[in-house]
DNA sequence: CCAAAAGTGTTATGTCTACACCCATGA
DNA sequence: TCATGGGTGTAGACATAACACTTTTGG
């Protein structure tokens, strides 16, 4: 048994370009969308790609990602931010030897996010279509994307994720619709209003209520989003699954 | 908004040493515990490390993890492997920019692990004792270390990874007190019992049976891990807590 | 025979699901 | 007043927890 202290000797060492890729998903108008750019320059021009960028020695990951969010959305802070992968593999990228780091942001929908960019060079892709075939992505995004998702339907059920799809203050069915989106799922709405509400914390109402749309119906109450939104469930994913996700 | 589309322009990147590092886990006399090598080389001289090495341009990461694992312990193949976050704060060595990619590696007890070595330079110590402050781990190992903890107990319930724990056949009072020493908690042996018996395919009985300990008992039946060891899980982290970890 | 450990049965309790029903609004 | 969507009640199915009991071994 070989036992290999870790002196990092830097003749032993190659040096890797280190980049931070973030995979911007919001919903919108009821499907779940990625942020992707359209490549300017070789190689992969032309093509779709997940948005990110090199990480700076004098920064840690997380604020890289929150670097690259900010530039690429505008926004800032205390939004969801989640670590949930790396890439390394050789010839990934064509010219040099790339790891990077991919970050998961959940937005609720902005609409400067794709009013305020050009159409040709950013763009909100509805996620099946990304994943279905009729987008190319650059490098191995495609893969990264994947696994975005699949970290998104794991967390939704693991932590308060689905509350950073929606606004400030949002219906029940606003916040149900993330995750029969997400999950690919019907959920009795009944049954869901009772999961959350079970258990105190999860959501706080706010007194106020939301217009009806234009074919009428009772106004919903307006939540916020409570203090325990991270960890444990509120509700469980052993839902009746759907014809498609 | 800045669109910046990823042109990996070498002059806006610096270079990284990348390096992967395994948080080998096993039970040994019904705790858990991690493996760790002393450090022969400044920085961090004498202190305990997680043992990794570096990234080749020329192998994936998950092919370096494998190669470090083997290195350390001897064991190949398709053991658990599994990787969970990336490390790269700046200043984390001090002598230069290292990026680490953290994978999890799940042994049942090897005992040429600790026989085989010299005890001055790995060892297998209790993670409560890794964790408790009683050792100082070097660089930010501790932190990983958290979180490879921290990962395991969400595997147990969502992934098969219980089993990588014992041997190819095990009785479930075995299984049983992984899930207990992970999890910290006390589960009725009956009530474990019929929750993986009840979903078939978590456990095959091989028709063996154990021997019984030196202080009798009903000797109890082998099984063997079953297909659909992920994903999915055999039962809920929901048990009563005990007193301690 | 007794202690110990494995395995089975039973029951009270809790949770989830499905669906019927009531409430508040727009047109 | 009707259609629409939000909110409440409830009975049956199902899952969980607790614990008494039986089985099989060593001493």
């Amino acid at each position: 048994m070989v036992v290999e202290t870790q002196t990092y000797d830097p003749s032993a060492s190659s040096s890797f370009a280190v980049t931070v890729d973030v995979v911007v998903l919001t919903m919108s108008q009821g499907r779940l969308h990625v942020l992707l750019v359209r490549r300017g320059v070789p190689p992969f021009e032309g093509m779709w790609a997940i948005p990110g960028g090199f990480k700076r020695p004098d920064e840690t990951l997380d604020e890289a990602a929150h670097r690259e969010l900010l530039e690429e959305t505008g926004v800032d802070g205390a939004s969801l931010l989640r670590q949930f992968g790396a890439y390394g593999d050789p010839g990934r990228d064509p010219r040099m030897n790339v790891v990077t780091v991919a970050y998961l942001a959940v937005l609720r929908a902005v609409r400067s996010l794709a009013a305020g960019t050009d159409a040709a060079e950013a763009a909100l892709v509805p996620v099946a279509r990304a994943l279905g075939g009729k987008v190319e992505l650059a490098f191995d995004h495609a893969r990264i994307l994947r696994d975005a998702v699949a970290q998104v339907r794991v967390d939704l059920e693991l932590t308060g994720m689905a509350t950073a799809f929606v606004g400030p203050t949002f219906t029940l069915t606003e916040l149900r619709a993330v995750f029969e989106e997400v999950w690919g799922v019907r959920l009795d709405p009944a049954n869901f209003r009772r999961s959350l509400l079970a258990v105190s914390g999860w959501v706080v109402p706010t007194g106020r209520r939301a217009q009806p749309g234009a074919s009428g119906g009772r106004p919903a109450e307006l939540y916020r989003a409570g203090r325990r939104w991270r960890h444990g469930a509120p509700i469980a994913a052993r839902g009746t699954r759907r014809g498609s996700g």
